[in-house]
DNA sequence: TCTGGGGTCCTAGGACCC
DNA sequence: TCTGGGGTCCTAGGACCC
């Protein structure tokens, strides 16, 4: 490392502009796959320079463990489900060499390593240590993406320097490693530097524990051809066997297969993005704040569950937590889904959308135990769960509050979704200027009349009724008193036309 | 007593609308 | 008159990631 290097990490006012951030709906984020999903429909320009950091964090949870325990230093440590029915969440570096690995039950990993130390985990403490690494990368780079606790990508081309060479990005990897190393009390952390997400992602798997891999641009196939299919995140057990039917093993022989055979073999999308990264194409961008698409909760029983009631009570409690933590950042949803995992892991799901959105506990548990109504749960039960999506950051309540109405949610239940209406053209424009993006328009009757609602601190209104044309469509910011007296009465009805 | 919990994205079919 | 295509929304299930 050198000074100029080091003096390169942007500690100035603008250079710091991302600390501390969080994803829009302020959620820690917990687990987010890179996926295969973002690559653009042409890929074209792959970045010229090494300039895509990613960085992850060696055996993170059980490291958290023996760097705060140091009895636990040098021994098998194995932090996850503890129970008769847990898996394993992260194995230290020496568990792993008794065969103990991620996601294996803990029956098993017991089994392979009796002396382990197993833990059940501290999240405050990972969270905590996790801040804190973000909070270096930001220092570096205001284009921050974790995807993780324990996962981030940076982009090296907003971090300041004065060139995105090799030796110049080396250096910089390696005052990063060192940083992360500082503040975290002595973790240590794998980085991959290229010149795309995908191969920044391979590139710190390559020499973990403790590795630094700079995959020089012009240099990417060579890297990749010789190494087995799985190293491509998004293909996993069932990817490979459908590959391996197909005679494919290693990128290179990946990149033998047309496009068209194969979105044969895998689907549409990822036969694309199969296509496009065994020849390292992929141009994704390193994305700060993605939003929060759903919110779950769910649990696994140590016995099966047999007594419909207690499934109720269970459904109506993980309901009330999915309402508390959507509430606790400001968001709300329409779609309510519950999960049952059989006695014979058959997992099962049903959903039902409402007409507007929600983050009342009560509402949730209702649609719950009625969606868990219909279901044959007689040979037991082993997993229960309770999540809501379709998101949106506008909350009904407030609409309805405005416009002087009874609580929401009944009226809003009471409304079949098969009257929802297109937004004409006031609200197309709406849509189009304030609404957030991929946010549905959303009603519900109000008397005689139909309100309108929308997110992003903006709310729009009209009057309509069965028997009169559309009144004109008023909005107002969410704190404005004049949306407080708003109402539909008779004389704001447009006369018939 | 095999197989967690929190997510994301994709697929496929049906309904519905234009 | 007959057949149809495209787009969007909803639902259920599955693959995958950490």
């Amino acid at each position: 490392m050198t000074t100029t290097v080091a003096g390169s990490c942007d500690t100035s006012p603008e250079g710091r502009a991302g600390l501390g951030r969080t994803t829009r709906a302020g959620l820690p984020v917990e687990s987010r796959g890179i996926g295969l999903s973002p690559l653009s429909t042409n890929v074209t320009a792959v970045r010229a320079h090494a300039s895509v950091l990613h960085l992850d964090l060696d055996a993170f949870f059980a490291a958290v463990e023996q760097r705060d325990k140091p009895s636990l230093r040098g021994k098998p440590v194995v932090v996850g489900g503890t129970g008769g029915r847990g898996v394993v969440s992260t194995a230290s570096y020496e568990a792993r060499a008794y065969g103990v690995r991620s996601a294996m039950s803990t029956r098993e990993a017991r089994a392979r390593c009796p002396h382990a130390a197993y833990l059940s985990g501290r999240f405050e403490a990972y969270r905590s240590a996790s801040a804190a690494v973000m909070a270096v990368l930001r220092d570096c780079s205001p284009l921050v993406e974790p995807l993780s606790l324990d996962e981030a990508f940076v982009d090296l081309a907003e971090a300041g320097l004065p060139d995105l060479e090799v030796p110049t990005v080396t250096a910089l990897a390696e005052e990063l490693r060192a940083r992360v190393h500082e503040v975290t009390g002595g973790l240590t952390a794998s980085v991959g530097v290229a010149s795309s997400k995908f191969l920044a992602k391979i590139a710190s798997d390559l020499r973990k524990p403790d590795g630094l891999v700079v995959v020089e641009p012009g240099t990417e196939l060579a890297l990749l051809r010789p190494l087995h299919v799985s190293v491509i995140p998004g293909v996993g057990p069932a990817t490979v066997e459908r590959l391996r039917r197909a005679g494919v093993h290693t990128v290179a022989e990946l990149e033998r297969i047309s496009q068209e055979e194969l979105v044969r073999l895998v689907g549409k999308a990822q036969g694309h993005s199969l296509f496009h990264l065994a020849r390292a194409e992929d141009d994704r961008p390193v994305v700060p704040d993605r939003e929060t698409k759903s919110v779950s909760v769910e649990g696994t029983y140590e016995t099966d569950l047999t007594d419909r009631q207690q499934m109720s009570a269970i459904v109506t409690r993980q309901a009330g937590e999915v309402a508390r933590r959507l509430k606790g950042n400001g968001l709300s949803g329409r779609t309510v889904s519950i999960k049952v995992r059989l006695y014979d892991f058959t997992t099962l799901s049903r959903s039902s959308t409402l007409p507007a959105p929600t983050d009342d506990p009560a509402t949730i548990a209702r649609l719950a135990r009625t969606l868990l109504e219909d279901l044959d749960t007689s040979g037991g039960v082993r997993l229960l769960g309770v999540g809501v999506s379709g998101l949106a950051d506008w909350i009904q309540e407030d609409l309805f509050a405005a416009a002087g109405d009874e609580p929401a949610e009944e009226a809003a239940q009471e409304t079949p979704v098969d009257q929802r209406a297109e937004p004409d053209q006031a609200g197309a424009r709406w849509r189009s200027a304030t609404w957030a993006p991929g946010m549905d328009v959303v009603h519900a009757e109000h008397g005689r009349g139909w309100v309108w609602g929308s997110g992003r601190g903006v709310v729009t209104v009209r009057f309509e009724t069965a028997d009169t044309p559309p009144g004109p469509v008023r909005s107002f910011r969410a704190d404005d008193p004049d949306l407080e007296r708003w109402r539909p009465p008779e004389e704001e009805q447009p006369e018939a036309q």
